[in-house]
DNA sequence: GTCTATACCTGGATAGAC
DNA sequence: GTCTATCCAGGTATAGAC
């Protein structure tokens, strides 16, 4: 636990508070603050805020592949993979409703930007929508798997942005619920073991 | 056309900049530059900058609102002024892709920053909510027009969200395409007039 | 109403001591 | 590796002439 570098505590800190206050407006002083190092000594570790960012991006892509490779190892039925992904809504409700999802803001942010680390931010939406791909070929809808991982993903994305700006946890619970419906109506071999 | 006023300008100017590169990204001196005025005169009519993103709001507020009128001037049919509200995906797609949603990429950030024009913003999404509710309550859904009314601000706003970090138009008009599908089969009424 | 000049602050980035 | 001190650009905001 303590074998974390100082770059470790800047690049997580960083992700934080990124996720938070979005990307322009947290300051190094923000994250000097939050790692309790000062600003001077920022520059050892990072020569621009840029660098800090695609390690931020670096760090959600890991994260990323590790929570898939997790679902997928938990689930061996697809349709339950899938499910948890549809749940992480409902795990992480309660920063969603405060900050929105953060694949989703951040990549809006950096378009707005127009930021060269759009491309690689972009890439985290495109591990999501890859392995929900493979699922549904799983679940015997090879022809349109991927129009299917996209619509979960439209689907989850309007989620958290409703969320956030209404602030409404049942509402949340509601949209859950009818994925998952529409992910037993459109899949034959989805309806859950027990 | 020229009745309009420098502020009037300079509104219309920071509407736009805020979408292209959002709110805090904008400095006076973009907008000024955009409005071809100096950055002192800008004082002369906002005090603040939080006064010109109120202004900006009220503008999109009260374009909202005449936007939705004319929808409700030009289709008797519920179903229809519904589907109107679906195609503004189609009409926006070049904007959308590049710059994502007006309204959710702005509640976004402003959730971000904490800003107290957080609740103003939100607003807007409101009108569509309760415009897009009244037109279920005809189509004979009063028990769940709310419901539905939110699940199709969630399927635009995902959309908004993804089709800008993918820049894919065909993805735009299939899920169109399954937004009218899911409107006409969840209510009876929604089949179109020719 | 519009301008120029400028004050003031924040934030990114550098230099150099320890 | 970490610190303090400092520079500099850019951004908000003000003062005052025209």
């Amino acid at each position: 636990m303590r074998g974390k570098t100082t770059r470790d505590h800047i690049v997580e800190a960083a992700d934080r508070l990124f996720y938070q206050q979005g990307y322009e407006h947290t300051s190094f002083a923000d994250i000097a603050g939050a790692v309790r190092i000062s600003r001077g000594n920022f520059y050892y570790h990072f020569n621009t805020k840029d660098e800090i960012l695609d390690a931020v991006i670096d760090l959600r892509l890991s994260n990323t592949r590790e929570m898939l490779e997790q679902w997928e190892a938990e689930g061996s039925d697809p349709a339950d993979r899938v499910r948890s992904f549809i749940h992480i809504l409902i795990m992480n409700r309660a920063k969603i409703m405060l900050y929105g999802c953060p694949v989703g803001t951040l990549c809006n942010e950096l378009a707005k930007l127009d930021h060269v680390a759009q491309v690689k931010a972009n890439e985290i939406f495109a591990l999501f929508r890859d392995w929900l791909s493979r699922q549904f070929v799983l679940l015997g809808r090879k022809a349109d798997a991927d129009a299917l991982a996209m619509h979960l993903l439209v689907r989850s994305q309007g989620v958290a942005t409703l969320a956030n700006a209404f602030r409404n946890e049942q509402f949340i619970r509601r949209e859950v619920e009818q994925m998952c419906d529409w992910l037993g109506a459109h899949c034959a071999a989805a309806h859950s073991a027990p």
